[in-house]
DNA sequence: TACAGTTTTGAACGAGTGTTCAATTATAGG
DNA sequence: CCTATAATTGAACACTCGTTCAAAACTGTA
C-alpha cells in the first residue's frame, strides 16, 4: 500500500470528496478523480484499491468532519440547543460555496444506488445511523441544561431531525424556496420545546 | 419517427419506468434498456431521439400516472381528506412489491444528477411543482368540506407535505423504520388541523 | 403481385470505462 | 556512492458506453 503522507492523504481525500459530492458515484469517471487528485491509476489502486473502496474511504471521511463540526461547534457551548440550531441553519440554508452539491452527501448517495452496490449503501446507513446519535446526544445535552422538556422523547425527536433535514435539502434543490424552509426550521423547534410525551 | 401504437408505447414506457425507477438514470444502459424493453437501438432512436430524450419521456409518463392515481383515488371522494390520507399512507409506506425502488422516482433523479444534465433537472422541478399544486388542490377541497380549518395556508401546508414526503422515503430506505414514520404521518394530519394562522 | 414507402434490424463506430502491470523513478540504509 | 526496497508512472487491456446507418423486413395501395 502507497504511503501517503497523512497530510497528503487529508487532501487527497478531500479533493476526492469534492468531485465525488458534486458528480455522484456513477457520474464520476476514475479519469476525472486522477485529475482531480492529481495521482496516476497505478497510485490510487495500491493506496485505495478499488474505485468504490475510494469511495467508501471518502464517506467516512465526509461523516468524520460533519462528526468534528458538531463537536466543536455545539457541545460544549454554553447553549448547546442553541449552538446546534445556529450550526444547522447554516447547514441547511446556507449557500456556502465550497459546498459541492446542495443534497448530503450521504443521502445523495442512499438514493442514487440500488441494492447492488451494497458495499456502499451499508456503509451509508451506517453513517447516517451515526449522525442520528449524534443528533441524540446533543437534544440530551439540552435537555440537562434544561433548554429541551425533560419528558422530549430524544431517540423520536432525532429521527424527526433526520426526516426533516433530509426533506429540507432536496426540496432547496428543487426549488430554492428557503423562506419556508427556514419557517418549518424555527417552527420543529417550537414544537420539541413544548412536546408533551 | 417510428409509429408505435399506442398500447404498445404504454407498455414500453412502463417497462422504461421500471428499469429507469430501480437503477437510475447514469446507472441504466442503453442496452438493459434494449432487452428491457424489447427494441433495437435503431427502433428506440427514431422513436425516442436519444436516452435523456426518452428519460424525460418516461418522468412525465411516471407523473402523470401519480396525477391519475389522485385523481381517481381522492377527488369526488365523500371525505377528500381521509381519502388522501389513505392515499399517502399507502404510497409512502407500503412494501409495493412492484415498485421499483423505495424512492420516489422524481426525487432518486434530483438526487443523482448535477447541473451538468439541465433539461432533466428543470423537466424534474417543473413535475415536482406541479405535484405540489396537485396537494394544495386536494387540500383546498378539504376546506370546502370543512375537514381542515377555513384559515390553513394551504400552499404552506402543500410545501411541508412535499418536504415530509421526501424524508419519510428517504429515510425508510436509509433505516427501514416504518414505526416512526407513521406517526409522523398521523401527527402532521393532526397539525394541519389546528393550525392556526 | 408489384412496388413505394416506412419500420426494424443488428453490426459497427469511436470514445470512455475501471483496472493492471512492466518499466521507471525515488527513497533510505550501509 | 551503491544497492535493495518501495512508490510512481502511463501505456495498454478488455469491456461497455451511447449512437448511427446500410441493409433487410414489413406495410399498405394499386
Amino acid at each position: 500500500m502507497a504511503n501517503i503522507s497523512k497530510f497528503d492523504r487529508q487532501e487527497v481525500l478531500e479533493k476526492a470528496k469534492n468531485l465525488f459530492w458534486e458528480k455522484g458515484y456513477l457520474g464520476t469517471s476514475t479519469r476525472e478523480l486522477q485529475s482531480s487528485i492529481d495521482m496516476r491509476p497505478g497510485s490510487i489502486y495500491a493506496a485505495f484499491g478499488s474505485k468504490s473502496a475510494l469511495f467508501i474511504t471518502v464517506l467516512n471521511h465526509y461523516a468524520q468532519a460533519l462528526s468534528e463540526q458538531i463537536q466543536t461547534q455545539v457541545f460544549g457551548q454554553a447553549d448547546v440547543l442553541q449552538a446546534f440550531r445556529t450550526l444547522l441553519r447554516e447547514l441547511v440554508l446556507s449557500p456556502n460555496a465550497n459546498r459541492p452539491s446542495e443534497m448530503c452527501m450521504l443521502v445523495k448517495t442512499l438514493s442514487e444506488l440500488d441494492e447492488s452496490h451494497v458495499e456502499i449503501l451499508t456503509q451509508v446507513r451506517s453513517l447516517l445511523v451515526n449522525v442520528e446519535a449524534i443528533f441524540a446526544q446533543v437534544l440530551n445535552q439540552a435537555k440537562e441544561q434544561g433548554t429541551l422538556p425533560s419528558d422530549l422523547d430524544v431517540n423520536a425527536a432525532a429521527k424527526t431531525l433526520q426526516v426533516n433535514i433530509i426533506g429540507w435539502r432536496t426540496y432547496l434543490k428543487a426549488t430554492g424556496d428557503k423562506e419556508i424552509i427556514e419557517h418549518q426550521l424555527a417552527q420543529l423547534f417550537v414544537q420539541m420545546a413544548v412536546s408533551r410525551h
